[in-house]
DNA sequence: TATAATTTAATTGCACACAATTGAATTGAA
DNA sequence: TTCAATTCAATTGTGTGCAATTAAATTATA
């Protein structure tokens, strides 16, 4: 009896072209983001900063699928450039807030023109995109 | 003159569910892949072996989407298991030909029963999984 | 043919990701 | 109220990813 090891091979899996996309999309963000000296990570954390001033360790993992291990150094280093303060929360010790400074806020503008600049190289049509972004976040709802 | 960042909001941009999502999907296969003692990229350069027997490291790093700094380390521990040779070849000595093993070859089998066990907890239809597998390939393609 | 350019993998150094553990603060239950 | 359980961030250790460099082998060129 011969066995089906079709699901196997990399053509036929739905994980390794998305892991392989999302590298090469990240690496299209990289020269850009070198200009403003900030890695992907680093970057996505401060995305979350624009929009809301101040977010937790805990809230912050849980909008970027990260956990403490990740983003304790991330924010060390953000913290470090001066783009963002790390402060306990005085009703309870335990939650550390992160905080966007004038200086983070400062870099809003150079970040804004990278987004549209990737746009531009991934080849689909706004249809292609809307549809890929259902998709992911269908996937990201049920996990 | 206001500017518009609504592109910097993470909900708008298609890199960080792409990026999540993989990380998600990946930390999926860990409980699976844990039995087997393999992690996600070891598996994957199996993938390739169990499909193809031998495979430079520069035609891995094609498929893979991967380089020699990635590669090397984890063709070692391969190695190192066991389940993957490492030869210099003969008609050039700069190309490191990678060859499954036996023990490799028989990991195949237990390998085949993890797809089916990821798809399933994946909630798309089958025609939204294909459409998925299309765009993500058309993005890949034109990178 | 000599040597310059290219190709290939390995190495180095840095920044994640993440599981597991730790320790402090808070909450809950007896 | 006390102490057990929980929550939260930090730490530790391992394995990637990847840019940059190195070194060896091969190929191209003067």
């Amino acid at each position: 009896m011969e066995k089906n090891y079709d699901m196997l091979k990399l053509e036929n899996q739905l994980c390794f072209p998305l892991y392989a996309c999302s590298r090469e999309i990240v690496k299209k963000y990289r020269p850009h983001l070198d200009e403003l000296d900030l890695t992907y990570t680093q970057y996505i954390v401060l995305m979350v900063l624009w929009a809301q001033k101040r977010v937790s360790v805990k809230e912050l993992g849980e909008k970027l699928y990260l956990d403490s291990g990740t983003l304790t150094p991330v924010l060390k280093s953000l913290e470090a450039k001066g783009y963002v303060t790390r402060t306990r929360s005085a009703e309870d010790e335990r939650v550390l807030i992160a905080e966007i400074t004038e200086s983070g806020e400062a870099l809003k503008d150079s970040a804004a023109e990278i987004p549209p600049k990737i746009a531009c190289c991934v080849s689909l049509t706004p249809e292609e995109a809307g549809e890929l972004y259902r998709l992911l976040y269908k996937i990201l709802g049920t996990m």
